[in-house]
DNA sequence: TTCTTAATAGTAAATATTACTAATAAGGAG
DNA sequence: CTCCTTATTAGTAATATTTACTATTAAGAA
């Protein structure tokens, strides 16, 4: 029996993710493949990406200022995002506490699936901007 | 000269999300006070939420399949979003690492201002719902 | 009390995301 | 290989979230 398909878009759409570190808007990743699927629709794009995070095989990640982003990097790491222009990076040098998942799961009843963790703060370009 | 002014509807907003542990979005503290401010104006509620956020006087949480929440608790802690039925909440027993940010500002170059971590997973109740 | 202008209400617009539907195409069955 | 079921898509409309704009109001300094 049918469960799910392989289709054209939906291949494209995850090589996308998983072939950038640029942490990618569904508007980016759209924007990405319309060169090789030019009537590539916005729709398909969210309801690929949707499904893909919602399986975890991608990661969706929220942050202040900016629609969701989406990173193909399944290897547990932080973020940075840059209050003032945007950029937002990886962060790889500190570890990912699954622990602390067990410990909260623990504590308030909620099953735990993952934390996400961002950090906000002004870019080295962004500093320096603000001197003059 | 003057800077800033404190007009009722300023002070309204502040209270009301200082007042509650619901981590309200911008439309549920337009809703909380409209009883006592009906003809409170939904854009002034954002604008100064953004701005007492900016400032640092309200906390501003960005969540996965939610609007951003807002939290008049600076102590420090993390949050729990349930995946099922939105529920959040406040997690206190964990300290917030503020050396977290300080590591990061030496090895990445931005200078961190704080930074946000939402646990996610399923409350107690929807844990129950999916054993039906 | 007057006056400057920050802030608001009300509305429109922009941005972000989801929903809907006829048409397409993936892939199992014959 | 062809047919058939139906998951998926393109295209569009609708909704949700947030910001922008402007005439009017009102905070608070002089």
């Amino acid at each position: 029996m049918i469960k799910e398909r392989t289709t054209k878009q939906k291949t494209l759409i995850l090589s996308a993710v998983q072939g950038t570190k640029t942490h990618p808007t569904a508007e980016q990743v759209h924007a990405m493949i319309t060169d090789v699927a030019p009537n590539l629709s916005l729709g398909t794009v969210y309801r690929n990406l949707n499904r893909l995070a919602e399986t975890g095989i991608i990661r969706r990640i929220s942050v202040i200022n900016s629609p969701d982003r989406f990173d193909g990097d399944l290897t547990p790491h932080h973020h940075i995002s840059c209050t003032d222009c945007g950029k937002f990076c990886d962060f790889f040098e500190i570890n990912y506490d699954a622990e602390l998942d067990r410990v909260i799961e623990a504590r308030s009843g909620f099953s735990i699936a993952k934390h996400e963790t961002v950090f906000y703060g002004k870019c080295p370009e962004c500093k320096n901007k603000e001197l003059n």
